[in-house]
DNA sequence: CCTAGAGTGTGGTTAGACCACAGCCGGTCC
DNA sequence: GGACCGGCTGTGGTCTAACCACACTCTAGG
């Protein structure tokens, strides 16, 4: 092959190069959301490297959230171009919360800047606000237990977010959020009283919309901003504080 | 092998399988930054899966920024671990921006956010601002070429991004300004006078820093704000607006 | 003592094989 | 004629076995 013959000019692992390639069909256009990469095998022949090396590059893709890999064959199947920032944020985050170079205190800290800023920036016609309505709605029911709440607040969370219209704060909120699910859900073994906390919760997520709904975004980023540090506050993740030791 | 067996209750690919013991590894703290992960040989064996899905799951954790590879023997050689969130999320961000679903006014409208939020929160007897204040002074050089006025002005945002002591922070705004290193150095082609427009950067670098050491964080965001909109403005990218076309 | 060479262990890359899966298509049976 | 069943084809998923380049480490020879 020549790959030792190429890389002797140019010190660049093989499956970079597999990578730089589709980064480039990405840039120009001959791929777009939606479009299907050539087969591994075909791939690895066009390039004239081996199909371990393109596989590695499209696992890299995969998860950044860029490429979706179906087995089979049919329309569905094969290597498809999507676009999903999240989980590429996401995972990367909650890798490097695993190696403790990034404080959860850092994040939370975050997430109330980003947040804030969102909903105060938040069209009050936007659509997005009508399913962060409907959401409120399913989790005022009695029967939701505490995952499904959780659950639900994720959600009603991301829609304010996306009301800004800012597909990169949008991403980094929901990477953010999704790389700390972990540790949300072991923090409500430490609040006193959840039914407390939870009507609490509801009754501040009204309050947020309502004064989104309103145009009032300056109120709405106050009121984001004290109902999230209030939650981590109680639930013990106070701002640089440590994390709480594993059950 | 087993892992038809073992895939046959649990769907998960073998590479996760790894990825998610080494995960594993980092929380409980037996893996930690500069430590050494097994060799590939000896995991694969370790977790019964063969050497190829070791190498996919080293491969996605390199891309993130987790681990390094390095080849021959000794201390410095074999899969270390780091810490580099801002190459992972930067990568990712790249890529998401090739697909044209991240606009670039987006990543603009986020960095004013971030680093606006940074310098107002700034300490302002932080170390990093010191080390802004030497970047400052090599930026006032007359031999300054406009590439190298480039990469100084990165690490002067990069510094004072530092001193306001939020590691996601921090990791954010480099991935962001990685994410358009491409954009920003062929924007200064439609500058109408790099000379006039580097001086007034160069002008309000110093504004920003003196804000900063005075503790007047509220007048330090303005003047950030104010500084990157006005560069982007000047060049072209106008916010909501579309990408200049390829030279 | 120092140096040149063999030895060892690391990641990097490749080739080739087999598997499971999903759609397609043609033949068969009702 | 229509419904069903089987093989065919192409996809990604996994594994094995081998070789390479590299960098250190040890050792024999000067």
């Amino acid at each position: 092959m020549w790959s030792n013959h190429i890389n002797y000019y140019c010190s660049m692992k093989t499956h970079q190069l597999v990578l730089t390639w589709i980064e480039t069909e990405l840039s120009e256009g001959r791929l777009a959301v939606g479009g299907r990469l050539p087969a591994e095998r075909s791939l690895a022949e066009q390039l004239r490297v081996s199909r371990t090396s393109v596989r590695e590059a499209i696992r890299i893709l995969e998860a950044m959230g860029v490429v979706r890999a179906g087995v089979g064959s049919g329309p569905d199947a094969g290597t498809v171009v999507i676009s999903d920032p999240t989980a590429a944020l996401g995972s990367a985050l909650r890798l490097h919360v695993a190696t403790q170079h990034l404080p959860v205190a850092d994040i939370v800290e975050t997430r109330v800047l980003l947040e804030s800023w969102a909903v105060s920036h938040a069209r009050a016609d936007s659509p997005e606000l009508a399913r962060a309505a409907r959401l409120l709605e399913e989790m005022d029911g009695d029967a939701v237990g505490v995952d499904e709440f959780l659950a639900l607040d994720v959600r009603f969370h991301l829609a304010l977010a996306d009301a800004a219209g800012n597909a990169v704060v949008s991403a980094m909120m929901g990477s953010l959020r999704e790389s700390i699910t972990g540790y949300a859900s072991r923090l409500t073994a430490n609040l006193p009283d959840w039914d407390t906390t939870a009507g609490r919760l509801r009754a501040e997520h009204h309050n947020i919309l309502a004064a989104v709904r309103s145009d009032d975004g300056e109120r709405a980023g106050k009121l984001v901003a004290a109902h999230i540090e209030g939650y981590y506050k109680e639930a013990g993740v106070a701002s640089g504080g440590t994390v709480p030791a594993r059950p």
